[in-house]
RNA sequence: GGGCUUAUGGUGUAACGGUUAACACUGAGGUUUGUGGAACCUUCGAUCUGGGUUCGAUUCCCAGUAGGCCCCCCA
């Protein structure tokens, strides 16, 4: 062994931790979720909007809170050479909402309904269906109140994901209240927690000072016991809203979908109001527990959190990506650029390779999709990878079909073939189909 | 941040504590090949890092690092 073996060579630098590449298949699995995802948020009344992955960080700490993980502990930040102090988005909604504000879109015709599916950032510790850079597809309805907003968004999230092939879901839906309950039960909640605050882990002592509401779904054994008989949001929300939930209830139920009621869903982010929603698969890795693969609710105060003069309510779900395309059940959806082949090109000999090109510009130019693999050179192997790949035409191009101006055209299947001038191929080849 | 677990060529695997770390695929080069997954030849290439135990460590122990998974949290 060299010493250039031993010491020399340095040690390839790798992706950053949580971060990787898509290349082939994986590209156009996320291609193609993509495509199907925007076809149906179009077809929902959606309309695209591609914000910046960089926001001021003020930005997430008014929108996401301070006192979440994401804030406190997951953002990527950074400051300019001019001193900005920037985030990169470790979620889409306050940039829409930003874009929304910015653009006054208020004077548009209400809701504002906007789709985007890109990356997000957050500094977590990786795990299963869980990145350090991943690509979330978000739905969001801004400027309206109305509760068959909440249920429109809700029909077309299930309706991408049942399309992707996702079946077995589970949708869990909670309401949180507005500002004329949510204060009310607060203080109810924090009544109730202080009362049992000798046996309340560390924790949620903790949370209780920072945001009361995350008790409701913490995992410690001892706060789950205290948890039954904590005081739940239905129970306090105020008229209004209870009616804007029965209302979304009622029409997930006229569209057939089955929801379980968590009285103890509160969401991470401290922006929501009202409609708090996860869709969570129930059959998903072998062993592992189940992801979340869809979340959201209505932020009907995060507007003015932002800046707008006058109040937005909104409702928006987004969906986890790598999760869904990362799911067993995952049907590969292949992006519209990928066109199935019926042809298989096979050149012969070092005339037909330099031609080659040429005609396979004449196919590209008729939308002809083939495919070849023009480095091989012997025609046995050229035709064994056809057969490989089920072609069932292959498009032989030798010496002697180079100096004619012909090609031959082969049936894979019954193994006949027909010797086609070049003036004439595509016109046989319309014949084929 | 806490826990569990894994670590051998580019990939997948092998090696009772004991020769020159084996095999397959892949890559590179070559011979042959005008009709259905070809053959043959040549060649490049690895024990994560650092300690310890031992006459001797890929193998056992400890630490570090990296990956995977779980908790926390989240899509």
């Amino acid at each position: 062994m060299t010493e250039k073996n031993k010491k020399g060579n340095k040690e390839p630098l790798g992706s950053p931790k949580g971060m990787r590449d898509l290349v082939g298949q994986d590209y156009y699995n996320f291609q193609g979720f993509f495509e199907k995802a925007q076809e149906v948020a179009v077809y929902y009344g959606f309309k695209p909007i591609e914000t910046p992955i960089l926001e001021y960080e003020e930005t997430f700490t008014t929108a996401v809170g301070v006192g979440t993980d994401i804030v406190d502990k997951e953002m990527y930040t950074l400051k300019t050479k001019g001193g900005d102090h920037l985030a990169m988005r470790p979620e889409h909604t306050a940039g829409t909402m930003r874009a929304y504000i910015e653009h006054g879109m208020q004077n548009e015709p209400q809701p504002v309904m906007l789709y985007t599916g890109s990356p997000v950032f957050r500094h977590d510790k990786p795990q299963r269906g869980r990145y350090r850079q991943f690509w979330q597809f978000d739905m969001d309805a801004l400027g309206s109140e109305k509760s068959i907003i909440d249920a429109l968004v809700v029909k077309a999230v299930l309706t991408i994901l049942e399309e992707a092939g996702a079946h077995n879901l589970s949708v869990e839906i909670n309401s949180i209240g507005d500002k004329e309950c949510r204060g009310q039960y607060l203080k109810e909640l924090t009544a109730y927690y202080k009362k049992h605050l000798s046996s309340l882990p560390a924790v949620d002592r903790e949370r209780l000072k920072t945001n009361p509401l995350r008790i409701l779904d913490s995992k410690e054994e001892k706060t789950k016991e205290i948890n039954i008989d904590a005081p739940d949001s239905i129970g306090s929300l105020c008229a209004s809203c209870k009616k804007h939930f029965k209302e979304v209830l009622e029409y997930l139920e006229e569209m057939g979908i089955a929801y379980t009621i968590n009285k103890n869903l509160v969401r991470g982010l401290s922006y929501y109001t009202r409609t708090v929603i996860e869709i969570i698969e129930q059959d998903g890795g072998e062993g592992g527990t189940p992801l979340t693969i869809a979340a959201g609710g209505r932020y009907d105060y995060l507007g003015k959190q932002l800046g707008s003069k006058k109040d937005i309510p909104a409702m928006g779900i987004s969906i986890g990506i790598d999760r869904v395309v990362g799911a067993p059940w995952y049907k590969k959806l292949s992006p519209r650029i990928m066109k199935k082949a019926k042809f298989y090109f096979i050149q012969l000999g070092s005339d037909a390779k330099l031609k080659s090109l040429n005609v396979i510009e004449i196919l590209r130019k008729a939308h002809i999709p083939i495919s070849q693999s023009l480095s091989k050179d012997s025609l046995g192997a050229q035709l064994a990878i056809a057969e490989k790949l089920g072609m069932p035409y292959a498009l032989i191009f030798g010496q002697k079909e180079a100096l004619e101006d012909s090609v031959i055209v082969r049936d894979m299947s019954n193994r006949s073939q027909e010797t086609i001038k070049l003036a004439k191929l595509l016109e046989y080849i319309k014949t084929l189909k």
